[in-house]
DNA sequence: GTGACGCCTTACGTGAACGTCAACTTGACG
DNA sequence: CGTCAAGTTGACGTTCACGTAAGGCGTCAC
């Protein structure tokens, strides 16, 4: 019950990230692992944050973006800094996450039309076809 | 009534992209233009697909990905083609799609806890704040 | 005819996000 | 003691999606 602390190898198993990724978001001051001599010792924050990035990437938002987003996520550490700043580029990035998901919904909508035209045409070329 | 073709610079002051966005989205065979000399002239169909491919890299697609995409979308003008496998791929986008949307719906689920939880100590330092 | 545009091609440059390779410690194991 | 796996720091390479000159062609106004 004291597994706080990963190595590398066992974040980039439990991540499927490289080691390689992993020293490059600590470079770019994502993650913050601790040191062990010269080894990096990754700590829970850390794996909170690494998820964070993963799924900030997969809705293309850019490592900088995320960066700014994860500062957020840190308010009970921040004691003095500018919290009111951070909170207004959250409240930024939050609209464009809403904008993105209805454009996405939009845009999934019509490709169902189109999917549904093909299979129309697929159907009538006697081509069968899942739903 | 036939403004059907356009130049290049009508596509980038109407799309606000640049000469050599669209010069090459044709390289990688996302446009099709049809020449008049050397110029480009491109057609009502270029248009929709650039629509469709801004759309796309807003959601996080590369031009590969979109390309595919895109050959849905002519599926009227394909005769002999492999449809059938088009239309595969087109249901393996959309999936992804989906599962984009419903992890960006969660994520901004959690981002907006997030922001509660610092407007509720932006408000108890005293500090005014949005909604 | 001579600018001034607008367009063309060719080609090298750039920033983001890593990949890859070399050379070196360091701890665990037989 | 050797060596082997797992880690380290540079440093250069790569892919994507364009940016940025450099130089040439056609045509329209004057």
């Amino acid at each position: 019950m004291s597994e706080t602390f990963s190595t590398i190898g066992q974040m980039c198993a439990e991540f499927d990230v490289t080691p390689r990724t992993l020293r490059f978001y600590e470079s770019k001051e994502l993650l913050f692992p601790v040191r062990d001599g010269s080894r990096r010792l990754f700590t829970r924050r850390d794996r909170a944050r690494l998820k964070l990035i993963l799924q900030g990437k997969r809705f293309g938002f850019s490592l900088e973006e995320i960066r700014q987003l994860l500062d957020l996520y840190d308010i009970g550490d921040q004691q003095r800094t500018q919290l009111a700043r951070t909170y207004e580029v959250a409240m930024e990035r939050l609209d464009a996450m809403k904008a993105q998901r209805d454009e996405l919904t939009a845009a999934i909508g019509e490709l169902e039309d189109q999917m549904q035209t093909a299979r129309d045409i697929l159907r009538a070329r006697g081509v069968a076809v899942a739903a």
